[in-house]
DNA sequence: TTAACTATACAGACTAGTCTATATAGTTAA
DNA sequence: TTAACTATATAGACTAGTCTGTATAGTTAA
């Protein structure tokens, strides 16, 4: 019947509610019950409720990497698939908007958790990672160094700009922030060129 | 001895306790106890937990606007005014960073309340409330009104960079990008002028 | 005297995680 | 075909502690 293992049930039920309640305020008990499984099946599949946050964070990371994929896949240089960056968390927060838009779920992970924790620090290097693909791709662009106007300097910028969107996009609920911040960057590479 | 009321000293401890550990995670409990407070001060003074947390976002947020008017006070024009924004921001970051800086109280707050929560409403006017500070300052300004380069449009751009910067510093541990932000938006009203 | 405070105890629900025992489906081998 | 074995799932009781909020009685200071 059911060939879905528990621990893709319990994969989803913990995205679902992580990023709509918070991780804090979610328990083990509403995961369980909500993906229709056993608690010995979250216990045998996850050492403890950290290692189920932990592979959620990094679901969040690896589901974002495929919408970025998809939306990149056929794009034919570095200044469309920087826009693509954008258009990929777009489409994230279109799907979540039926739910609540609450912004990244990456970054409200990180904002429960404590200063030195693993939990931030996965967080961080996902997000460094975002970087380093902004970055990739212009670096394939023939880019006039002016003072202070460096590839690296400006991937940082579109990342501010790209992390700033999504968070006030998710505070007032207008989607539509993180697409004039596309424009932004738009104009923005437009002028290094 | 102590003439600090038991209100004063419940809001500093819920400061600092939920910005280090977040807000779900920290118990009324440990508030009291930081505080050195009996229980019944908290619930004399707060009609529950989340009417301390709604105090506790109010305060953070008058914080920000004393550490502005502190920067901006003795400015003359609007552009070193919208720097002074990021100045204060700085200021409140250097300040966290000794007890491990975390980002914005805000956005952190808001990230654990769910998205048609009262919470997330009031960290939304706070920072419509500084989106409309930087604007104010940019409207003093004689911008040259090229095709999508209005105020309202570089006040947006500004503030995305603003909370990226915050949010990605204290990801990363590097408080200084926000000064490098500063730096973009310093260049950005320049060159709208 | 009045108001704000303290200390302690309590209710009742919830927390993460463990335990035993059982069921079921797929594989392997005689 | 039948039997033994393995992996994964289940139910549900249980521990030991935490959570918010309340109740009660005593204390301190203006």
């Amino acid at each position: 019947m059911s060939r879905v293992s528990a621990r893709d049930k319990l994969l989803k039920a913990a995205g679902e509610l992580f990023y709509d309640h918070g991780i804090t305020a979610t328990g083990v008990d509403a995961v369980i019950t909500r993906a229709g499984v056993a608690k010995m099946s979250l216990y045998n599949n996850f050492k403890s409720k950290s290692e189920l946050i932990a592979a959620y964070i990094d679901a969040r990371h690896q589901e974002w990497l495929d919408l970025f994929a998809r939306r990149s896949d056929n794009l034919s240089n570095g200044w469309e698939r920087v826009l693509a960056v954008f258009d990929a968390y777009q489409d994230h927060a279109e799907f979540d908007y039926q739910n609540g838009f609450r912004g990244c779920g990456l970054l409200n992970a990180a904002a429960e958790m404590p200063a030195d924790s693993a939990e931030r620090e996965a967080v961080n290097r996902h997000k460094q990672e975002v970087r380093d693909i902004v970055l990739n791709q212009l670096s394939e662009l023939p880019l006039t160094e002016e003072s202070g106007n460096s590839a690296a300097a400006l991937a940082e910028h579109i990342c501010f700009l790209l992390e700033g969107s999504i968070s006030l996009a998710g505070l007032s609920r207008d989607v539509d922030a993180i697409s004039r911040a596309r424009a932004m960057a738009d104009k923005l590479i437009e002028r290094a060129l």
